[in-house]
RNA sequence: GCGAGCGUGGCCAAGUGGUUAAGGCAGUGGAUUGUGAUUCCACCAUUCGCGGGUUCAAGUCCCGUCGUUCGCCCCA
């Protein structure tokens, strides 16, 4: 080879593949503006100590997962692995919080984290993401849940499940973390390699463990929802209330236990069946300490984050993105012609057509073949005849009928031009 | 970071040590000097991810390396 390569976990998105991302932004954007949720652009590196203080140090994580350098100022910067932590940095920074009242916020980027590859898994990646804050009712859950519910149903997505699960606030988790760890010890030798390690540094991750021997003693752990405090219980009740009012199904799941410190109360999990190992499109929960601990004023706050890729792998697999269809292909022969197919094509463009120009210069019959897989409704044909009579063949691409126009005549009035092309499309997608 | 599989043109591939690396799709030019299909012809990899080794001989065997896929870890 010797021609330089994308690193490894990149890959470059093709156009033909963009035409999925657009149509889940686009889907996304319209979803958001309907519930008031604001587009937030954070920047994608951050103080490393963001990460360090917001995910928590002892997570995989901020342990061993994030591209963090030294910058020529000597700080140590980490490319976001996500972007709650950002997006809690600038609402304090920015004092949004002085602002009062709810911010409900949405962003979409790339974040990267130093993993090893596979299907649904890269280094740099795009999450789509929700945050509220300041809220600390459970319609918030509820309302936060159903956007990703209903940006994934619309889309198309119906095989998907959620887990959901309350992990408690601070104390309710320390009481708990004692009991399981009380509870552990004794069968420590049994556990994984992976699970014995985090038996001191992060023990409730231990609840989700793949491995056999390690499930069937977890299997007869005590349970978290035993350790929630009587307000931590009425809290979940009131989420899972919000969510029955809202026709959302989920199934509780008392081992969901999420990988980032900053969780409380509600956690959840959307996955697909569809995608191997990495079943997780989206997820999130409940996170009321972060705010106060990344040194603002205590605020509450819940939100998600959605894995894109994951999501397009599943569009996929359910066919073509939609896409709307190009309106001319404009194909000439000779250079008086070619001329004119030039300033045609910039007119139609003005009046807001789309037309795409043939600067081939081949045969008339390898132009046509062109227009046919452009996907254009119709085709513009200039050639040395039109180009001395100053007309243009019309030529709808679907039936194949045929008709001249003057050059300026076509333009006179594009409304009823817009007109017959909408027809025209109508005929083609009913075809 | 660990374990396993795979790497032949833009894409899909045949090839399992012996002279010139099948085939298909796509592409380009032509048959058709002004009309999309079909058909036909021509062109399209001095080289098999990269580097080294074994051998008279390597796409084919060995080692390394890079990439990729699947799983673990973890997460979106």
């Amino acid at each position: 080879m010797g021609s330089i390569q994308s690193l490894k976990g990149t890959r470059d998105i093709l156009p033909d593949e963009v035409a999925y991302w657009q149509w889940v932004e686009g889907a996304a954007r319209r979803q958001f503006a309907q519930a008031a949720y604001q587009e937030i652009r954070t920047p994608i590196f951050e103080d490393t100590a963001l990460f360090a203080r917001g995910i928590g140090e002892a997570t995989d994580v901020v342990g061993k997962e994030m591209y963090t350098f030294t910058d020529k100022g000597n700080r140590s910067t980490t490319l976001r692995p996500e972007n709650t932590a950002g997006v809690v940095r600038a609402y304090i920074q920015n004092g949004l919080a002085a602002k009062g009242g709810i911010q409900r916020l949405w962003y979409s980027g790339p974040m990267f984290r130093y993993e090893q590859p596979q299907g649904g898994r890269q280094r740099q990646f795009n999450q789509l993401g929700a945050e509220v804050l300041g809220s600390k009712d459970p319609r918030a859950d509820g309302e936060v849940i159903a956007l990703a519910q209903d940006l994934l149903q619309g889309l198309g997505l119906v095989n998907l499940t959620m887990d959901l699960n309350s992990v408690g606030d601070r104390s309710d988790r320390a009481a708990y973390r004692e009991a399981l760890v009380a509870y552990l010890t004794p069968y420590k030798d049994d556990l994984d390699a992976d699970s014995q390690d985090r038996l001191n540094r992060n023990p409730l991750r231990i609840l989700d463990s793949k491995d056999r021997r390690t499930q069937e003693i977890v299997a007869a752990a005590p349970n978290l929802s035993a350790y929630l405090s009587p307000e931590s219980k009425t809290f979940f009740d009131r989420v899972q209330q919000s969510l029955s009012d809202l026709n959302i199904s989920y199934r509780l799941n008392p081992r969901l236990v999420r990988g980032l410190d900053y969780y409380t109360h509600t956690a959840f999990e959307i996955q697909s069946a569809d995608l191997g190992a990495q079943a997780t499109v989206c997820g999130g929960g409940r996170y009321d300490g972060l705010v106060e601990q990344l040194g603002g004023p205590a605020t509450p706050a819940v939100g998600w984050a959605m894995g894109l890729e994951r999501l397009m792998l599943l569009l996929k697999g359910l066919g073509p993105a939609p896409q709307s269809a190009f309106d001319f292909y404009v194909v000439s022969r000779g250079e008086a012609a070619q001329a004119q197919a030039l300033k045609l094509a910039q007119a139609l463009r003005r009046q807001g057509f789309s037309a795409e120009l043939d600067l081939s210069g081949s045969a008339f019959a390898k132009q046509f073949k062109r227009a046919d897989r452009s996907g254009a409704v119709a085709c513009l044909i200039l050639g040395e005849d039109e180009a001395i009579a100053q007309t243009l063949q019309l030529k709808w691409l679907s039936s194949g009928q045929q008709a001249s126009y003057g050059q300026a005549a076509l333009l006179q009035d594009p409304a009823a031009l817009r007109q017959q092309l909408q027809q025209a499309r109508a005929a083609m997608s009913e075809a």
